[in-house]
DNA sequence: AATGCTATCAACCGCAGCTAA
DNA sequence: TTTAGCTGCGGTTGATAGCAT
């Protein structure tokens, strides 16, 4: 959201706060740079909080509410802003399917984001993808297939960014406000191997037709857009090393044994964030598919979900 | 170029919980 | 104990940018 788009008044609200009898009432709709400059030098002063007092004693035409709301979703310095990073999206992923819509705890966990901006990207990009899979949003099979297909595509896109290749440029500016977690993270603790698409010597798919494992490739997956669909090894020759897949598909439930660290704030340094391992080790029979649509919600699923991309 | 549609996100609304009087 | 005001949360709306036709 670019900021003039922000800051330029409507034509509604012009014309509805124009004349001088409703200059006296309270103001609504888009913020002006004049508003803004006047909550932003008076909480420099005085500090945030008592929203009410402060509306009054900065002279702003505006609620309490409203000024509220406009530091902390938007003026506060320490506002990230620009897309989420992938770390950022599986960690609301996460986060989520633990809490629900807890959008302010959820916040807590990402620093420089505001609930609201979790909110959006929720409603619009997550849940989008739910009804374009014809399936409820908090439903455990969407969940599901948020797990098993983006969760992994998320996993490799991070890899891909942390490689020596990796431009910066298209992540925040400011990813340093994440705070030393992430940098401790992105520099020592991820521990992603490096790995390109084309290492991966097996593809491999869910046989719903015995409920259970990898089979050899099925052509519903011959789409090269679904690389991250692959795995290095047959499941049954997986490393058993706990990681966050393993862990959380549906072994039990999410708040009992998800790969973050309870004790340490959820962090993304509490995340096992190793794709390899996450694709070795998930045994996909875990996976509630009615076996006679498995087929076609593999495919849309996976086709869907890779469009995330996007996102 | 004009129009319609979709996606995005800032801002608002209603409600619940908290606190001080 | 009650009540009024404040704060924060989650759901929803509306403006607008961008894309498609």
């Amino acid at each position: 959201m670019n900021t003039t788009r922000t800051l330029a008044m409507s034509t509604t609200t012009k014309k509805e706060f124009g004349n001088s009898k409703e200059e006296n009432e309270l103001r609504r709709g888009p913020w002006t740079l004049e508003e803004d400059s006047l909550l932003i030098h008076y909480i420099a002063r005085h500090g945030e909080g008592r929203w009410n007092m402060l509306a009054k004693s900065a002279g702003l035409k505006r609620t309490g509410k409203s000024c509220r709301l406009r530091w902390l979703n938007y003026l506060k310095p320490d506002i990230k802003r620009g897309n989420l990073t992938p770390q950022e999206q599986l960690l609301i992923l996460e986060l989520h399917s633990k809490w629900g819509n807890r959008w302010s705890k959820i916040a807590q966990h990402l620093p420089g984001r505001t609930d609201n901006e979790i909110k959006n990207y929720w409603r619009t990009r997550v849940q989008k993808q739910a009804r374009q899979l014809n399936i409820e949003s908090g439903s455990k099979r969407f969940i599901d297939a948020v797990k098993c297909f983006w969760m992994p595509r998320l996993l490799q896109k991070m890899e891909q960014n942390t490689s020596p290749s990796f431009d910066n440029s298209s992540s925040m500016t400011n990813m340093n406000n994440f705070g030393n977690s992430i940098e401790a993270s992105t520099s020592n603790s991820f521990n992603i191997p490096s790995m390109s698409p084309s290492s991966y010597p097996q593809r491999g798919f869910i046989d719903a037709s015995n409920g259970n494992h990898l089979s050899t490739m099925s052509t519903s997956f011959n789409n090269p857009s679904l690389d991250f669909f692959q795995f290095s090894q047959p499941l049954e020759n997986s490393k058993s090393a706990p990681n966050v897949f393993e862990n959380n598909f549906y072994n039990g439930p999410i708040q009992d044994n998800f790969c973050i660290d309870d004790t340490n704030n959820y962090g993304l340094e509490g995340l096992n964030l190793d794709p390899m391992s996450s694709m070795e080790t998930y045994d996909f029979s875990q996976f509630d598919l009615q076996t006679t649509e498995s087929g076609w919600m593999l495919d849309n699923m996976a086709n869907t979900l890779w469009n995330m991309d996007s996102m």
